[in-house]
DNA sequence: GTCGAACGTCAATGCTGTTGTCGTAAGGGC
DNA sequence: GCCCTTACGACAACAGCATTGACGTTCGAC
């Protein structure tokens, strides 16, 4: 894992001449010059081609110089339009929420509208698992995900919530999404020896154990390699509307 | 992020001739020899070391250099203990279970019992935030995991449930308690920069919308900055117990 | 006391993010 | 339609990463 600091520090004061930043922001941009190979760089393409190549090759593949070769153009070209691999893991992050969140429209019924939500921003993870588990645990404070929470809260203060509770709830709702996601996307993103290892361990480490010191785990040991095969998050969802319809003030 | 795959791929096909892997198990050791500067080198002290190193430099201090550097040794030792640095961090997941359930016994009230366990894995997974981000969803397969899911199916089949809820409920329960120390670790974990940029949003981003677009938003946005600085996950697992509860057979 | 081999050390390989420097060409001003 | 500024893509270099093959010391069994 490499150090994602911003070690340099740059200087917070600011010359009296507008110094020539290395990142101009997407508006304020004119010239677009083509790479070597052809290619119009813009920070769409860019969010693109990592997600792409993400997908398509593992988070490992999500490296500034693979990036670049997949762009056509100089892995340092990429920091004309991201300060670092974090703020481009930002923007990558807010594009997923805006993959997940388009094309759906609440129906009013708060339950069934939570539900769909939280099935759809995991279903989503699943589908990008590898910057999923690089992006799920970031604030963004960008377009999208400001979207996703006025929707989310949206639901919970007109299905009747006084609003800190609205709030709370909105949190545990959120993260538990949030959580699941990154964890079911994780055991897909993994190295394939590893994904191979972990999973292989309900079928050997846990089937050789005696009845005598392990009497649950014995004798629910095919319920076990079943079940863990599959993500818990549906039925976690279910119970936590579950809890939430038990307290909404009627 | 560097590649933690087994690149080379060594041969499943064993030689006639006991061949000298370069992981020889703890167990079968005989030979001690100090390194230079005078460490005797086992699995244990590698492990405390890495836990340690981690806890003070964060979790871009678990690398193979620092580590052979904190030990007072040759990075290339290490490999004499473990396979892979993935080898080493499932050693590190595991000494982290087990440090969670030392000292702790059932009371026989499954429901106390259960949210004493979940708070535990929590609260163990924050004092060790660049580790627990790291292992969370990992299976280890080893002596401290395969204890713990033996204790919390235990307390789930003695309150009541039948097997096939026994173990899905577990399964829900655990990863949402990994899920839930997965974020709040990470959010921890951040690097310095990182992290204050993504709590800063709740401050800025959110506070200067416009009641007409986010009027959801702008009506909380108090309780939002407020809220989002504690873990939702004391709330969520009384949610999740709530709902057990009333599913448990009578 | 001898000797095989376990295991710590060294050196090298091919990755990684990031930055200082340079030159080219884009596009506004006239 | 030309000119000049400067944005921005390319290049090269640096430090740090995991991993491995070879080497030699010294442990410990006999």
């Amino acid at each position: 894992m490499t150090d994602r600091t911003d070690r340099a520090g740059r200087p917070d004061s600011v010359d009296r001449t507008e110094r020539t930043e290395r990142v101009v922001p997407e508006t304020e941009r004119r010239r677009r010059r083509p790479t070597k190979q052809g290619t119009v760089l813009s920070e769409q393409v860019i969010v693109d081609t990592a997600l792409r190549l993400v997908g398509q090759h593992g988070a490992q593949a999500f490296t500034v110089r693979r990036l670049g070769l997949a762009l056509g153009a100089d892995p340092s070209a990429i920091y004309r339009y991201f300060r670092s691999t974090d703020d481009l893991l930002l923007a990558v992050a807010d594009e997923l929420i805006g993959l997940g969140l388009n094309g759906w429209r609440p129906t009013g019924d708060w339950r069934a509208d939570l539900r769909e939500v939280g099935l759809r921003i995991h279903a989503h993870s699943l589908a990008h698992p590898q910057a999923a588990v690089l992006a799920a645990y970031r604030t963004t404070g960008r377009a999208n995900e400001i979207r996703a929470i006025e929707t989310m809260l949206g639901i919970l203060r007109g299905a009747g919530f006084p609003d800190p509770d609205a709030v709370s709830l909105y949190h545990a709702f959120i993260d538990q999404a949030l959580g699941f996601a990154v964890l079911d996307s994780a055991a897909i993103a993994l190295p394939a020896t590893a994904q191979h290892a972990d999973s292989g361990v309900w079928d050997t480490a846990y089937r050789d154990l005696s009845p005598d010191t392990h009497p649950h785990i014995t004798a629910t040991a095919d319920l076990l390699a079943a079940d863990m095969r599959r993500s818990a998050y549906p039925l976690a969802l279910d119970l936590l509307l579950d809890a939430l319809a038990a307290r909404l003030p009627s």
